[in-house]
DNA sequence: GTCTATAGGGGGATAGAC
DNA sequence: GTCTATCCCCCTATAGAC
Protein backbone atom coordinates (compact mmCIF):
# COMPACT_ATOMS: atom_id res chain seq x y z
CA UNK A 1 0.00 0.00 0.00
CA UNK A 2 1.45 3.34 -0.73
CA UNK A 3 2.29 6.25 1.91
CA UNK A 4 -0.03 8.29 1.04
CA UNK A 5 -3.43 6.00 1.53
CA UNK A 6 -1.37 4.38 4.67
CA UNK A 7 -1.53 7.72 6.26
CA UNK A 8 -5.15 8.28 5.70
CA UNK A 9 -5.88 4.79 7.21
CA UNK A 10 -4.10 5.62 10.32
CA UNK A 11 -5.24 8.96 10.32
CA UNK A 12 -8.99 8.35 10.38
CA UNK A 13 -8.52 5.68 12.69
CA UNK A 14 -7.03 8.48 15.51
CA UNK A 15 -9.44 10.64 14.69
CA UNK A 16 -12.18 8.02 15.00
CA UNK A 17 -10.73 6.94 18.51
CA UNK A 18 -9.63 10.12 19.96
CA UNK A 19 -10.40 12.89 18.17
CA UNK A 20 -8.91 15.29 15.38
CA UNK A 21 -7.19 18.02 18.00
CA UNK A 22 -5.92 14.79 20.06
CA UNK A 23 -3.82 13.07 17.74
CA UNK A 24 -0.69 14.63 16.09
CA UNK A 25 1.46 14.03 13.38
CA UNK A 26 3.72 12.33 15.71
CA UNK A 27 1.28 9.53 16.24
CA UNK A 28 1.12 8.99 12.28
CA UNK A 29 5.11 8.91 11.67
CA UNK A 30 6.25 7.06 14.41
CA UNK A 31 3.59 4.28 13.38
CA UNK A 32 4.68 4.19 10.17
CA UNK A 33 7.95 4.51 10.79
CA UNK A 34 8.67 7.75 9.00
CA UNK A 35 9.13 10.81 9.69
CA UNK A 36 6.43 13.96 10.09
CA UNK A 37 8.06 15.89 6.94
CA UNK A 38 7.18 12.82 4.91
CA UNK A 39 3.33 13.16 6.13
CA UNK A 40 3.55 17.27 5.19
CA UNK A 41 4.63 15.88 1.74
CA UNK A 42 1.47 14.20 1.33
CA UNK A 43 -0.65 16.70 2.79
CA UNK A 44 0.77 19.72 3.38
CA UNK A 45 -1.37 21.15 6.34
CA UNK A 46 -3.27 18.76 8.67
CA UNK A 47 -6.85 20.55 7.63
CA UNK A 48 -5.80 19.21 3.96
CA UNK A 49 -5.78 15.53 5.64
CA UNK A 50 -8.67 16.25 7.57
CA UNK A 51 -10.53 16.81 4.54
CA UNK A 52 -9.24 14.09 2.38
CA UNK A 53 -10.62 11.61 4.79
CA UNK A 54 -13.85 13.21 4.92
CA UNK A 55 -13.95 13.28 1.48
CA UNK A 56 -12.83 9.87 1.18
CA UNK A 57 -15.53 8.83 3.34
CA UNK A 58 -18.73 10.40 1.44
CA UNK A 59 -17.13 8.77 -1.68
CA UNK A 60 -17.10 5.30 -0.12
CA UNK A 61 -20.91 6.16 1.34
CA UNK A 62 -21.83 7.20 -1.89
CA UNK A 63 -20.37 3.27 -3.47
CA UNK A 64 -22.29 1.58 -0.55
CA UNK A 65 -25.53 2.99 -1.39
CA UNK A 66 -25.07 2.23 -4.67
CA UNK A 67 -24.22 -1.03 -4.06
CA UNK A 68 -27.03 -1.86 -1.55
CA UNK A 69 -29.68 -0.61 -4.36
CA UNK A 70 -31.70 -3.58 -5.10
CA UNK A 71 -31.90 -4.59 -2.04
CA UNK A 72 -35.07 -4.06 0.56
CA UNK A 73 -35.90 -1.31 2.43
CA UNK A 74 -35.20 -3.47 5.32
CA UNK A 75 -32.03 -4.88 4.08
CA UNK A 76 -30.39 -1.36 3.26
CA UNK A 77 -31.46 -0.18 6.60
CA UNK A 78 -29.34 -3.04 7.81
CA UNK A 79 -26.71 -3.08 5.94
CA UNK A 80 -25.82 0.67 7.38
CA UNK A 81 -26.63 0.01 10.96
CA UNK A 82 -23.97 -2.94 10.10
CA UNK A 83 -21.12 -0.33 9.44
CA UNK A 84 -21.78 1.06 13.09
CA UNK A 85 -21.55 -2.61 14.09
CA UNK A 86 -18.34 -3.21 12.40
CA UNK A 87 -17.04 0.53 13.80
CA UNK A 88 -18.49 -0.31 17.14
CA UNK A 89 -16.19 -4.09 16.89
CA UNK A 90 -13.11 -1.51 16.15
CA UNK A 91 -13.84 0.50 18.88
CA UNK A 92 -14.11 3.24 16.86
CA UNK A 93 -16.80 5.91 16.73
CA UNK A 94 -18.32 7.49 13.12
CA UNK A 95 -16.76 10.44 12.01
CA UNK A 96 -19.56 12.14 12.50
CA UNK A 97 -19.81 11.44 16.19
CA UNK A 98 -15.97 11.96 16.20
CA UNK A 99 -15.86 15.82 14.33
CA UNK A 100 -19.41 17.02 15.18
CA UNK A 101 -18.87 17.89 18.46
CA UNK A 102 -15.53 19.43 17.62
CA UNK A 103 -17.39 21.31 14.92
CA UNK A 104 -16.88 24.94 15.95
CA UNK A 105 -12.64 24.63 16.14
CA UNK A 106 -12.85 23.20 12.49
CA UNK A 107 -11.25 25.13 9.62
CA UNK A 108 -13.57 25.89 6.99
CA UNK A 109 -12.79 23.30 4.73
CA UNK A 110 -13.33 20.40 6.88
CA UNK A 111 -16.93 22.26 8.06
CA UNK A 112 -18.09 22.13 4.60
CA UNK A 113 -17.09 18.19 3.79
CA UNK A 114 -19.04 17.80 7.21
CA UNK A 115 -22.25 19.32 6.41
CA UNK A 116 -21.89 17.69 2.82
CA UNK A 117 -21.70 14.82 3.98
CA UNK A 118 -24.81 14.80 7.04
CA UNK A 119 -27.18 16.06 4.24
CA UNK A 120 -25.92 12.99 1.89
CA UNK A 121 -26.73 10.36 4.79
CA UNK A 122 -29.73 12.26 6.17
CA UNK A 123 -31.20 12.27 2.16
CA UNK A 124 -30.15 8.44 1.78
CA UNK A 125 -32.20 7.17 5.19
CA UNK A 126 -35.15 9.60 3.84
CA UNK A 127 -35.18 7.93 0.76
CA UNK A 128 -34.89 4.28 2.02
CA UNK A 129 -37.86 5.11 4.51
CA UNK A 130 -40.04 6.56 1.74
CA UNK A 131 -38.99 3.22 0.07
CA UNK A 132 -40.24 0.85 3.53
CA UNK A 133 -43.14 3.08 3.63
CA UNK A 134 -44.28 3.03 -0.17
CA UNK A 135 -43.75 -1.28 -0.13
CA UNK A 136 -45.14 -1.35 3.35
CA UNK A 137 -42.17 -3.00 4.75
CA UNK A 138 -42.22 0.38 7.43
CA UNK A 139 -44.81 2.07 9.18
CA UNK A 140 -44.97 4.49 11.51
CA UNK A 141 -46.97 7.93 12.74
CA UNK A 142 -43.98 9.69 12.45
CA UNK A 143 -42.85 12.90 10.17
CA UNK A 144 -40.58 11.15 7.93
CA UNK A 145 -37.99 13.92 7.85
CA UNK A 146 -38.08 13.75 11.61
CA UNK A 147 -37.98 10.20 11.98
CA UNK A 148 -34.90 10.03 9.86
CA UNK A 149 -33.09 12.16 11.48
CA UNK A 150 -33.81 10.35 15.27
CA UNK A 151 -32.80 7.00 13.19
CA UNK A 152 -29.21 8.86 12.31
CA UNK A 153 -28.77 10.79 15.50
CA UNK A 154 -29.41 7.69 17.59
CA UNK A 155 -26.84 5.44 16.22
CA UNK A 156 -24.29 7.96 16.19
CA UNK A 157 -24.51 8.59 20.13
CA UNK A 158 -24.86 5.00 20.39
CA UNK A 159 -21.84 4.22 19.35
CA UNK A 160 -20.24 7.23 21.60
CA UNK A 161 -22.52 5.83 25.05
CA UNK A 162 -21.14 2.29 24.21
CA UNK A 163 -18.01 3.75 25.22
CA UNK A 164 -18.85 6.03 28.44
CA UNK A 165 -20.78 2.89 29.73
CA UNK A 166 -19.00 0.36 28.51
CA UNK A 167 -22.32 -1.72 27.76
CA UNK A 168 -23.47 -2.54 24.24
CA UNK A 169 -25.90 0.78 22.95
CA UNK A 170 -25.86 0.37 19.86
CA UNK A 171 -27.75 -3.10 20.10
CA UNK A 172 -30.45 -1.59 21.72
CA UNK A 173 -30.73 1.35 19.25
CA UNK A 174 -31.32 -0.93 16.67
CA UNK A 175 -33.72 -3.08 18.47
CA UNK A 176 -35.36 0.51 18.84
CA UNK A 177 -35.02 1.22 15.32
CA UNK A 178 -36.45 -1.80 13.90
CA UNK A 179 -39.47 -1.70 16.33
CA UNK A 180 -40.58 1.62 15.99
CA UNK A 181 -40.43 0.82 11.93
CA UNK A 182 -43.22 -1.49 12.68
CA UNK A 183 -46.50 0.10 14.03
CA UNK A 184 -48.62 -2.52 15.49
CA UNK A 185 -51.39 -3.50 14.20
CA UNK A 186 -54.20 -3.86 17.07
CA UNK B 1 -19.04 35.69 41.89
CA UNK B 2 -16.01 34.19 43.34
CA UNK B 3 -12.83 33.85 41.06
CA UNK B 4 -13.28 29.74 41.63
CA UNK B 5 -17.05 29.90 40.18
CA UNK B 6 -16.45 32.40 37.13
CA UNK B 7 -13.73 30.20 35.95
CA UNK B 8 -15.58 26.71 36.02
CA UNK B 9 -18.28 28.84 34.52
CA UNK B 10 -16.38 29.85 31.63
CA UNK B 11 -14.80 26.65 31.41
CA UNK B 12 -17.95 24.39 30.83
CA UNK B 13 -18.96 26.99 28.63
CA UNK B 14 -15.73 26.17 26.64
CA UNK B 15 -15.86 22.20 26.85
CA UNK B 16 -19.27 21.98 26.08
CA UNK B 17 -18.31 24.40 22.74
CA UNK B 18 -15.34 23.32 21.66
CA UNK B 19 -14.16 20.37 23.55
CA UNK B 20 -12.20 19.69 26.64
CA UNK B 21 -9.05 18.84 24.85
CA UNK B 22 -9.22 21.98 22.58
CA UNK B 23 -9.44 25.00 25.17
CA UNK B 24 -6.60 26.38 27.80
CA UNK B 25 -5.93 28.14 30.66
CA UNK B 26 -5.06 30.90 28.33
CA UNK B 27 -8.92 31.27 26.84
CA UNK B 28 -10.28 31.42 30.33
CA UNK B 29 -7.63 33.53 32.10
CA UNK B 30 -7.84 36.20 29.09
CA UNK B 31 -11.56 36.45 29.23
CA UNK B 32 -11.35 36.99 33.22
CA UNK B 33 -8.17 39.21 33.25
CA UNK B 34 -6.46 36.95 35.58
CA UNK B 35 -2.94 34.75 35.38
CA UNK B 36 -2.64 31.46 34.93
CA UNK B 37 -1.48 30.69 37.57
CA UNK B 38 -4.36 31.83 39.66
CA UNK B 39 -6.26 28.72 37.94
CA UNK B 40 -3.69 26.72 39.01
CA UNK B 41 -4.14 27.71 42.22
CA UNK B 42 -8.12 26.68 42.54
CA UNK B 43 -7.20 23.56 40.18
CA UNK B 44 -3.61 22.28 40.75
CA UNK B 45 -3.88 20.06 36.81
CA UNK B 46 -6.48 20.81 34.14
CA UNK B 47 -8.36 17.40 34.96
CA UNK B 48 -9.31 18.67 38.17
CA UNK B 49 -11.18 21.25 36.69
CA UNK B 50 -12.19 19.24 34.27
CA UNK B 51 -13.34 16.72 36.71
CA UNK B 52 -14.77 19.29 38.95
CA UNK B 53 -17.07 20.35 36.15
CA UNK B 54 -18.54 16.77 35.34
CA UNK B 55 -19.54 17.23 39.33
CA UNK B 56 -21.40 19.85 39.38
CA UNK B 57 -23.18 18.62 36.45
CA UNK B 58 -24.05 15.53 38.44
CA UNK B 59 -25.19 17.44 40.96
CA UNK B 60 -27.19 20.01 39.37
CA UNK B 61 -29.02 17.31 37.58
CA UNK B 62 -29.28 15.71 41.14
CA UNK B 63 -30.86 19.27 42.14
CA UNK B 64 -33.48 18.96 38.65
CA UNK B 65 -35.12 15.73 39.14
CA UNK B 66 -35.87 16.37 42.25
CA UNK B 67 -37.42 19.68 42.11
CA UNK B 68 -39.19 17.62 39.08
CA UNK B 69 -40.51 15.22 41.21
CA UNK B 70 -43.94 16.14 41.65
CA UNK B 71 -44.64 16.91 37.91
CA UNK B 72 -46.53 14.32 35.98
CA UNK B 73 -43.78 11.79 33.87
CA UNK B 74 -44.85 13.76 30.28
CA UNK B 75 -44.13 17.21 32.04
CA UNK B 76 -40.62 15.79 33.60
CA UNK B 77 -40.12 14.51 30.34
CA UNK B 78 -40.47 18.28 28.74
CA UNK B 79 -38.71 19.56 31.58
CA UNK B 80 -35.60 17.73 31.02
CA UNK B 81 -36.19 18.47 27.15
CA UNK B 82 -36.01 21.93 27.93
CA UNK B 83 -32.77 21.49 29.21
CA UNK B 84 -31.72 20.36 25.85
CA UNK B 85 -33.19 23.57 24.68
CA UNK B 86 -31.90 25.73 26.85
CA UNK B 87 -28.16 24.59 25.60
CA UNK B 88 -29.15 24.79 22.02
CA UNK B 89 -30.03 28.37 22.21
CA UNK B 90 -26.34 29.37 23.58
CA UNK B 91 -25.22 27.38 21.23
CA UNK B 92 -23.64 24.90 23.57
CA UNK B 93 -23.44 20.64 23.31
CA UNK B 94 -24.43 18.34 26.40
CA UNK B 95 -21.45 18.27 28.21
CA UNK B 96 -22.00 14.10 27.57
CA UNK B 97 -21.78 14.59 23.70
CA UNK B 98 -18.70 16.97 23.97
CA UNK B 99 -16.87 14.71 26.47
CA UNK B 100 -17.69 11.13 24.96
CA UNK B 101 -16.32 11.11 22.11
CA UNK B 102 -13.12 12.01 23.74
CA UNK B 103 -13.44 9.68 26.32
CA UNK B 104 -9.95 7.87 25.44
CA UNK B 105 -7.94 11.14 25.73
CA UNK B 106 -9.44 11.70 29.39
CA UNK B 107 -7.66 11.07 32.01
CA UNK B 108 -9.03 8.56 34.43
CA UNK B 109 -10.60 10.56 37.09
CA UNK B 110 -12.80 12.42 34.65
CA UNK B 111 -13.58 9.27 32.94
CA UNK B 112 -14.87 8.16 36.30
CA UNK B 113 -17.54 10.61 36.48
CA UNK B 114 -18.36 10.80 33.14
CA UNK B 115 -19.58 7.58 33.61
CA UNK B 116 -21.51 7.76 36.74
CA UNK B 117 -22.92 10.51 35.17
CA UNK B 118 -24.27 8.24 32.94
CA UNK B 119 -25.59 6.06 34.86
CA UNK B 120 -27.43 8.59 36.98
CA UNK B 121 -29.47 10.07 33.80
CA UNK B 122 -30.06 6.82 32.23
CA UNK B 123 -31.69 5.50 35.27
CA UNK B 124 -33.71 8.55 35.61
CA UNK B 125 -35.46 8.50 32.29
CA UNK B 126 -36.27 4.64 33.08
CA UNK B 127 -38.10 5.71 36.19
CA UNK B 128 -39.71 8.23 34.04
CA UNK B 129 -40.87 5.64 31.37
CA UNK B 130 -41.57 3.45 33.63
CA UNK B 131 -44.24 5.88 35.67
CA UNK B 132 -45.59 7.00 32.59
CA UNK B 133 -46.17 3.39 31.44
CA UNK B 134 -47.75 2.47 35.05
CA UNK B 135 -50.12 5.93 35.04
CA UNK B 136 -50.89 5.45 31.29
CA UNK B 137 -49.45 8.90 30.06
CA UNK B 138 -46.85 6.41 28.17
CA UNK B 139 -47.10 3.59 25.73
CA UNK B 140 -45.23 2.29 23.25
CA UNK B 141 -43.94 -1.48 22.51
CA UNK B 142 -39.92 -1.34 22.83
CA UNK B 143 -38.01 -2.71 25.62
CA UNK B 144 -37.90 0.20 28.63
CA UNK B 145 -34.57 0.24 28.58
CA UNK B 146 -33.67 0.01 25.38
CA UNK B 147 -36.31 2.57 24.74
CA UNK B 148 -34.68 5.21 27.30
CA UNK B 149 -31.64 4.95 25.69
CA UNK B 150 -32.95 5.62 22.24
CA UNK B 151 -34.17 8.73 23.87
CA UNK B 152 -31.14 9.92 25.62
CA UNK B 153 -28.60 9.27 22.08
CA UNK B 154 -31.01 11.04 19.90
CA UNK B 155 -31.23 14.02 22.07
CA UNK B 156 -27.34 14.35 23.00
CA UNK B 157 -26.81 13.91 18.76
CA UNK B 158 -29.18 16.44 17.97
CA UNK B 159 -27.35 19.09 19.27
CA UNK B 160 -24.40 17.95 17.40
CA UNK B 161 -25.95 17.59 14.23
CA UNK B 162 -27.83 20.82 15.06
CA UNK B 163 -24.00 22.65 14.28
CA UNK B 164 -23.58 20.24 10.96
CA UNK B 165 -26.83 20.29 9.53
CA UNK B 166 -27.77 24.25 10.52
CA UNK B 167 -30.64 22.62 11.31
CA UNK B 168 -32.77 22.26 14.45
CA UNK B 169 -32.70 19.05 14.67
CA UNK B 170 -33.56 18.84 17.89
CA UNK B 171 -37.38 20.19 17.15
CA UNK B 172 -37.55 17.16 14.87
CA UNK B 173 -36.22 14.36 17.74
CA UNK B 174 -38.77 16.49 20.24
CA UNK B 175 -41.33 15.50 18.21
CA UNK B 176 -40.37 11.81 17.51
CA UNK B 177 -40.21 11.16 21.28
CA UNK B 178 -43.43 12.16 22.23
CA UNK B 179 -44.79 10.70 18.89
CA UNK B 180 -43.01 7.46 19.66
CA UNK B 181 -44.54 7.16 23.74
CA UNK B 182 -48.49 7.49 22.39
CA UNK B 183 -48.97 3.95 20.58
CA UNK B 184 -51.68 4.52 18.50
CA UNK B 185 -54.93 3.76 19.48
CA UNK B 186 -56.26 1.68 16.21
C1' DG C 1 9.50 10.94 -1.83
C1' DT C 2 11.89 10.97 2.39
C1' DC C 3 15.24 12.73 5.24
C1' DT C 4 17.67 16.20 8.97
C1' DA C 5 17.40 20.33 11.14
C1' DT C 6 15.10 24.00 12.80
C1' DA C 7 11.81 27.64 13.34
C1' DG C 8 8.08 29.55 16.06
C1' DG C 9 4.32 29.12 18.87
C1' DG C 10 1.35 27.21 22.48
C1' DG C 11 0.44 23.88 25.96
C1' DG C 12 0.30 22.68 31.23
C1' DA C 13 2.66 23.28 35.31
C1' DT C 14 5.65 25.12 39.32
C1' DA C 15 8.54 28.32 42.41
C1' DG C 16 8.69 32.11 44.90
C1' DA C 17 7.55 37.19 45.64
C1' DC C 18 3.78 40.06 47.15
C1' DG D 1 -5.25 34.54 46.36
C1' DT D 2 -2.82 36.52 42.64
C1' DC D 3 1.22 37.86 40.54
C1' DT D 4 5.96 37.37 37.57
C1' DA D 5 9.13 34.45 35.74
C1' DT D 6 10.42 30.35 34.00
C1' DC D 7 10.66 25.34 32.68
C1' DC D 8 9.97 21.73 29.57
C1' DC D 9 7.46 19.44 26.34
C1' DC D 10 4.73 18.94 22.16
C1' DC D 11 2.70 20.95 18.29
C1' DT D 12 2.44 22.30 13.16
C1' DA D 13 5.13 23.71 9.54
C1' DT D 14 9.13 24.81 6.37
C1' DA D 15 13.91 24.83 4.14
C1' DG D 16 17.11 22.39 1.98
C1' DA D 17 20.05 18.06 1.42
C1' DC D 18 19.77 13.44 -0.50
Amino acid sequence: MDTKTEIMDLAEQLIRSRGYNSFSYKDISSALNIKNAAIHYHFPAKHDLGKAIINRTRLRFAQHISEWKTASPTRQLEQFIATYEGANEKELICFMGSLGPSYKTLPESMQKELTAASFEIRSWIRIILKAGLADGSFSFNENLEEKSDAIITSLLASLIMNRVTGENILASIKSVIFTGLQREAL
